[in-house]
This record gives structure tokens, C-alpha cells and sequence, in this order.
DNA sequence: CCGAGAACTTCCACTGAATGGAAGCGCAGG
DNA sequence: CCTGCGCTTCCATTCAGTGGAAGTTCTCGG
């Protein structure tokens, strides 16, 4: 109502404009509800979103309300706002989560039953393994994992697969990299990678001993799409014993096949 | 390098204005994605996107490279594009999604491996039931449901649990519109509907036969949360028998109630 | 009961970012 | 070689988005 100008700005200051486009604001939007405080900051403020997308408050107002208009985020009783269910329903559409899900499902299921250890499916996603399935039964047994996670190559079963049918130049580039020691028994020396890398092409499984959980162990298996390609590795993670268990070991092999020949992979000539 | 001006529009005629914020484009964008020719259209074109977005080509190029570059989505090799990681990774984030799916997914295994069935966990989104998880095992039997999918409330069996205990005006609101008959068993008359209703309330089970999918029946209980609200539902499908199997009731029951209890769920004063 | 403060919502003049028609490019088929 | 189709780039125009500030609501403490 009133007929002042609202617009002052301060004269000879150098303000650090934002040339992000809109599109760049309402992702850097969505962002916040990302990583960033880590696990369980899934829950937001109006402000709190200004701040982490580090956007002025009333833009940040009227692009959380287009987002919530959508579905993209919701807004609760409390006046708190999470990612909203349309994301999730897009996000399930996405092609390799869908398909790679819908037809490994069974299979880990199956691994599940016969071996009762935590099952895992993970892809690489640009220097990481992305968790796109994990079964865990009731275990009390906390895991680092979780359906969505990101997880070092290097120090995971799943990873490591990934890593050793991954194309040279990926392999490369991820080894230049230091590598993050977590656990006295990761490996951490590129050549040493390489060699262990070599050892899982020969033999077609990933044996990992303490490297990112104390007191875990996991087995991972490669599988392979139609044109033979790894796309996916399946991994059991078990409390670490002292002896190697062939029959997890095939279990863990025939999940991977089955899950391969679902794919449409036919065994190569061996 | 032409000194030509670009924007010739035609003078006398009338326009019709497209008044979607940069927002609503964007989202429109993804939505192209959506359920429009069904169920596998997962890729497109850009001009097949710009046409179901229904905008301008140029601007669907700058738009979808916005989406592209946070990686909302993904262009392939072949041009095509397609929902990205990204949504699938902020996707499974959203709370109800990422929690109820935690929890309950052990139990889910269990019920399917005493049952063997088909099983469903879903939840109340607007008017329709919103399937959170399926377990289905190798079965050939293909069912309309999957992950992501929305199936109507009256014809389901999780459907009808969620209906049965949704808030009042829900259920009046549902019940105003025409309900579909997919086979001759579907109830779709609303009296008998909330007779329904009424009953599995008290039994606190639905058994739905033959009503959405020829040859095939469920059994669907209701998962409650701490405060005694009913959040979700889990089913199994089986194929239709004569008898009723009390086990598998049983058995959903049991799968119902171990993740209301790990939800916080004190049984209420019988 | 009132006042201070914090968090959210609304307002609106200003402006630069988004727009989209057109031209340019690249490729496949005739 | 030309034609057509689909994608990419360009850039003058303009209007949608911006954000400082004022208004509103809610909570807490005195």
C-alpha cells in the first residue's frame, strides 16, 4: 500500500553479485537438503535453505514455494520443508535404478536367504560406488551403507569390482588421487590397488578385510550386461572370521550370475 | 555476426502468452518424463521433450542443459536424454520414502520368504495408493504394480486398508467421484465401499479377490506409526484359491505389526 | 499483558536474465 | 548435390525474477 521505493542500494558497494541462473537457484535449493551437515539433516527451515543455498530470504521463499507447488519439496505442519515424494517418484524412474533394481531384486533376495548377511548392489557413479539396493535383514549390525550412499572405490567389495572392470582411463584418473586410509588394513598404495585389481579380473571376486568397517569383511562379484560389460557389482558384508567360506563365495558368484544372465549376458567363451 | 534484429513476431496476431514461471518450465521439463505415453518412455528427444512440455525448442535446449549439467538429467550418446542419478539419489532421501522403506524392509523379506508371494508396501498419496516397495521373487506373473507406481484405493488390497483408515473427509471425497470397475469383482458401488471399509477396520485384514487383476487376490494389513495412525499398508498377492490360507494371514499380519512395533507402535487398549 | 526478537510473508520499482524467432550447422537419404 | 530434419547458437527485446524493506505472526520472558 505503500508508494515508497524499496529498492536502495547501498551506493558505492561493492556487492559479490550471484550470477547463478534461475535454474542453478532452485537446485542449489534442493542441494541443501543434500550431504552437507551429513546424515539426518533431512529437515529444514525457510532459513536454514537461505542459508545453505546461501540465497537471499525472500527469493528463497518464492522458490521453495514453486518447488513445493510441484511437489519437489513439502512443507509441514512445523513450518519445516523436506524433498517431496515427486522426487521420489521421479528418481525411481530413472532408468539404470529401475531397471538394474527390478531385475536384481530376486537375486539378492536369494543371496540374502542362503547367506542371511548384509547384500549390497552398487554401480559406479563417477569416482564413487553408488549404493542402489542393500538387504539387511534385523541385524543390529550398523552399516555405513545405505541404499543412495556414496562410498569409496578403493575400500569397499562392491568398489573394487567396479574398479577393476572399469575402463583404464577411469582407473587412472581415480589412482592419481590420494587414497583415503580408514582402517589400518586399507590399501592405499596405487600399485598395490593395481595388483589387487589384476587378482579380482583373474578370479572373478573381490575378497576385502577390514578396510572401511572395522570387524567386517565383504565378498564382491561383477555383473555383466548383455555386451558383457560390468555394469553393477553385488557385494555380502559379514563380521570378519578368521577362515574363508567357499560356499559364501559361490553364493555371492551365482547371485552375480544370475543377476548377469537377467541382464541377457550369455557366458563368454571361456 | 548479422546486425539483423532476430525478434520478428507477427504483428496482428493474437498469441497465446505462455505465463509458466522459469520454475514451472523446468518442471514441466521432468514431467515430460512422467507417465504420459505410459510406461516406457523413459527417453526422449529434446524436440520430443519440448513437445510435451509444449515450449519453444531453444528455450527446451537451454532448460534442459540446466537440468543436464546438475545432473537432473542425462544425455546418452545417441542424443537421447533421460532422468538423471541425481533425482534418484535426492529421491530416495525423502523422509517417508527413505525411513519407512528402512524399516520395514526387513519384514517384508521375512513375509516373503514364509509366503512366497508377491509383496507390497504402500502409502496414502492424494488418491491413490503410492507403492513404496515390491518383493516378487522370479515369479513370471506380471503385476501392474511396481515401485513408483500408483494404483487406484478401491481395487487394491493395501488400497483399501489406507482407505479404510484415512481421515473421514478423505473417504467421503474419494467415494464422490466414479470408481472405476477393472473386472467384474471390483466393488465400486460406495455404500458397499464403506460396508468394506467398516469391515476391515474390525477385522483389521482386506481380502480382495479378482478386483483389479484377473486370477489374482490379496491380503493387505495396516502399519501403524507411534501415535496409532496408520502410515502405510503391506499386502501379499497371491493367485486365487477357494480357500482362505489363515497362515498367510497370519503371516501379514505378523509382518504389519513387527514394523508398526519398530516404528514405535505400543499396541492401543484392546 | 506487553514488548522484544526471530522467522516468515508480502510488496513492488528496477533491471538484467530469460526468451524465442531466425539463422547456422551437421547429418542422412534420395 | 540438394532437401529435410533435428540440434545448436545468436542476440535484441522485454517482462519475469529479484531482493531490500516493511508487514505479519508467533514465541518467549519479564
Amino acid at each position: 500500500m505503500s508508494g515508497k521505493p524499496a529498492q536502495t542500494r547501498a551506493s558505492g558497494d561493492e556487492v559479490a553479485v550471484d550470477d547463478r541462473s534461475v535454474a542453478a537457484r532452485l537446485f542449489a535449493i534442493l542441494d541443501a537438503f543434500g550431504a552437507p551437515t551429513g546424515a539426518t539433516s533431512l529437515t529444514l527451515t525457510l532459513t536454514a535453505i537461505a542459508q545453505r543455498a546461501n540465497l537471499p530470504l525472500s527469493t528463497t521463499h518464492r522458490l521453495v514455494a514453486e518447488w513445493v507447488s510441484w511437489g519437489g519439496l513439502s512443507k509441514h505442519e512445523n513450518g519445516q520443508y523436506s524433498l517431496g515424494m515427486k522426487l521420489w517418484e521421479l528418481g525411481v524412474q530413472t532408468p539404470t535404478a529401475r531397471n538394474l533394481r527390478t531385475i536384481a531384486l530376486p537375486y539378492l533376495e536369494d543371496l540374502y536367504e542362503t547367506t542371511r548377511e548384509h547384500v549390497h548392489l552398487a554401480i559406479l557413479d563417477g569416482r564413487d560406488a553408488l549404493y542402489l539396493e542393500k538387504l539387511s535383514g534385523h541385524h543390529v549390525v550398523r552399516l555405513i551403507s545405505r541404499v543412495g550412499a556414496r562410498l569409496p572405490l578403493h575400500s569397499t567389495g562392491v568398489g573394487l569390482v567396479l574398479l577393476a572392470y572399469a575402463p583404464t582411463d577411469v582407473v587412472q584418473e581415480y589412482l592419481a588421487t590420494s587414497l583415503q586410509r580408514f582402517l589400518p588394513r586399507t590399501v592405499t598404495e596405487p600399485e598395490a590397488v593395481r595388483k589387487r585389481l589384476a587378482e579380482i579380473r583373474l578370479i572373478g571376486i573381490a575378497r576385502m578385510s577390514e578396510e572401511m568397517t572395522a570387524g567386517s569383511s565383504s565378498l564382491a562379484a561383477p555383473i555383466r550386461d548383455r555386451t558383457g560389460q560390468v555394469v553393477a557389482a553385488v557385494s555380502i558384508v559379514t563380521r570378519t572370521t578368521d577362515t574363508v567360506d567357499p560356499e559364501q563365495e559361490q553364493a555371492v558368484r551365482l547371485a552375480a550370475q544370475g543377476v548377469s544372465r537377467a541382464l541377457g549376458y550369455r557366458r563368454a567363451q571361456q
